[in-house]
DNA sequence: GAATTAAGATGAGTGAAACTCAACTTCGAA
DNA sequence: TTCGAAGTTGAGTTTCACTCATCTTAATTC
């Protein structure tokens, strides 16, 4: 499976730049079949996303080998900008709470890409959003190490919980399209359910 | 979509009584699916399941029009059994917690299939838990309300979010094979912040 | 800046699987 | 027994994912 979305500089790790070209087409692929699969769902064809992009359908395989994999570089690919807005996040250390604020932005950038998901998931694609979220792992863990020795969190949190917790919740919220409000309520029982527990 | 795994009378809404050949052969077909499915995952060919059934293909068709019919039906039954357990669970009626038990059920059935729904998952199938979930939706209006009046769960949880919160969990504890200790852990935040709050 | 070369692009071709349908069979009612 | 509707059959159709031998081109080298 591919991890990158789109290869943000242009290096294979180890041998030569990868071609310009290659780049330009990778990108265009992305972009091609996330329009693609918003307008007719995951079901529709390779040969149709290629044609959007322009190029050969032999070029796609190249880049995707598989059409899962395509499905997953594409998706990958949405969640970029929370990586970007949870560093911010992290660079404000006396904001206790900081945490809470993550779990709100990755719902909220699931949400903004609700139609891309829900399309997915209605033609029966699985969206890995775990693996999206282990890449926020170091974030989380000094978010949570910060929250809970503010003791703003309950001790026995642990990483793999929260995002686990967060990425099911998310999932769901995605392909069933939770009002706002529906959101929000769910969120206060996941947060009072970090909080300590006040009756030891 | 189908709702139900397998019709338990033998009549279609409406009209004449299902004939009896064809009452067989649906649960053969479910049955043998769910074999399949075990051994080879999702991707095996509908071809082969017919031949595990002793049936041609285009009675598979009949009864399930489309794959994901098919697959959405084998989940279906195997959840059959949890609507038995929570009637036991709604007759005892000074149990106030019951609730918690309710929820601790449904991951047991879940982790008792996982094998299927783990093979089902891995080829990119989306179980739609939240829908078998639905079935039990008289018996967690029940529940919640009699734990509510005791005290035991917070007055502002809806069952709605109940019910989401939990499709949602389970969903990923199935998917991601969550070890024993790891659902309980899981499960005590949630239930945590279905309590009332500590302080207002 | 021409020669070199490996990475990349191409698209007709292949195999497999989902789904169809016209002909045939069987169940159940009268 | 008869009859009609419901159910079954399986070869055939269509649509896709994926391959690969061949051609093209971006980058490197001298």
């Amino acid at each position: 499976m591919n991890r990158d979305g789109v290869s943000p500089a242009g290096s294979a790790s180890g041998g030569r730049p990868v071609r310009a070209d290659a780049r330009r087409n990778r990108a265009r692929i992305l972009e091609a079949a996330r329009a693609v699969f918003v307008e007719q769902g995951a079901a529709a064809s390779t040969e149709t996303v290629a044609a959007r992009a322009g190029v050969a359908i032999g070029t796609v395989f190249r880049h995707f080998p598989t059409k899962p994999d395509l499905l997953a570089a594409v998706v990958m690919n949405l969640w970029d900008r929370l990586v970007v807005e949870v560093d911010e996040l992290v660079n404000e250390p006396e904001d206790v709470t900081a945490l809470f604020g993550l779990c709100t932005r990755v719902m909220a950038i699931g949400t903004q890409n609700r139609a891309v998901f829900a399309r997915l998931a209605e033609t029966g694609t699985r969206v890995h959003l775990g693996d999206a979220l282990t890449r926020l792992r170091p974030a989380v863990d000094l978010l949570l190490e910060r929250a809970q020795r503010a003791g703003a969190v309950r001790d026995d949190l642990r990483p793999a919980e929260l995002i686990a917790l967060l990425a099911a919740i998310c999932q769901e919220a995605m392909t069933d399209e939770w009002s706002e409000q529906f959101r929000q309520r769910v969120l206060t029982i996941l947060f009072d359910g970090m909080r300590p527990t006040a009756k030891p």
